[in-house]
DNA sequence: ATTATCTATAGATCTATAGATAATGC
DNA sequence: ATTATCTATAGATCTATAGATAATGC
């Protein structure tokens, strides 16, 4: 699939913008109600274009959630590696994967709740944390610093426990986000097979910061 | 919250019967598409039932699917209960829920892809798999056979792992379900602190029969 | 000249209800 | 007499398209 080509001339960036403004519509969407059978009137009116303009860029609502779902996947991914650029352990990655993904619940709530309701079927998916993810676990595998039976099963616990712990702390905002993302880091690092102690610790490491 | 009254009279008892074709109806939908904004007459047709009597039992469609999950998880809690009944240990307890929920996504197809689509926001419930798997972790944490931080994370972690496998198996029938369920079980005991070898051990032993 | 957007609308579909019919209780 | 189910339908809503309008390319 070839990356899609800046555009080029004003109809192309006018074009692109129609379609954006639609794309960030179902994003807000998906993100508060999840509700999907949402009237392409409505999205229409809230992405501030004329209806018959939905037709221009999808065949169906289904085609532009799915593309929104995609879109907030990737600024997910682009958000992680700022955070874990220069982070080199697997270990390491992974429990700052699971803390900094809790803490985007607070500081990109729109991608988080989107993930919250459609990430399920992304667990595997080559977009967003998984990606990132597989190749942590694989490279911890080979060294040795994790143990583990398969790749993929570790990933899916991994990807579905991230998401058990996004809809506890978006259903239920009290409590401490960042203690409770800790507590699921150490599990996660005791589960690939890091030592207890090894695993706390690193999980009490202070987290990066962004670039 | 009181347990319903079975019916008395046959006046009950075909009401009963008119929502419960409903229900069933709805859970056939939830599972093959989980697709919710199917029509009414479409739902009235499939259970074979005259399309004003809907109104009759629901107010919409969302209490219908609402109320056909929750007869899913009932279902799913007492076919884990049979299995697990005589069963003491925690640990083993946990194991044999894991890997009986995914041999399940074999002989029970229709619960395990309800909850596939609708799982997560169950994952705190008081029906299904949860409430028995929170009683366990509290009982191994207060004799020592765990030790998590908290037993809600550890229950997420738990529920999202479970949930991921599920659509892991659903979405690609192909491999060796047992084993990938046997992998995740043995990824769950190591999570919850369980040394790594008594984590095989206990994994590898044969699954209990029902009743 | 070409292309995207916008407005207006035809036709399909869907929800909720009204009223007729059938079954049961007492 | 009471209650549930069923059929029929009014009114609302929604989708998809046609045709007009506006913007840009060449």
């Amino acid at each position: 699939m070839p990356m899609s080509a800046p555009p080029t001339n004003r109809f192309e960036r006018r074009r692109a913008t129609t379609r954006q403004a639609l794309v960030r519509a179902a994003r807000q969407i998906l993100a508060e109600s999840g509700d999907t059978s949402v009237s392409i009137q409505v999205i229409a009116d809230r992405a501030d274009v004329g209806f018959g303009s939905f037709y221009n860029h999808f065949d169906s609502k289904a085609a532009l959630f799915d593309e929104a779902v995609i879109d907030a996947l990737e600024e997910y991914g682009r958000a992680i590696d700022e955070f874990l650029d220069g982070v080199d352990d697997p270990a390491e990655r992974i429990a700052f994967g699971v803390r900094l993904s809790a803490r985007m619940a607070g500081t990109h709530p729109e991608i988080m709740r989107i993930l919250r309701h459609r990430g399920l079927g992304h667990i595997h998916s080559d977009r967003g944390l998984s990606p990132r993810a597989l190749n942590d676990l694989k490279t911890g595998s080979a060294s040795g610093r994790f143990t583990f039976a398969d790749p993929e099963i570790a990933l899916s616990a991994l990807g579905g426990s991230v998401l058990a712990l996004l809809e506890l702390r978006l259903g239920r905002p009290d409590g401490d986000s960042d203690e409770a993302a800790g507590a699921m880091a150490e599990m996660m690092l005791r589960m690939l097979g890091v030592p207890p102690g090894e695993a706390r610790e690193i999980t009490s490491r202070p987290l990066p910061s962004a670039g």
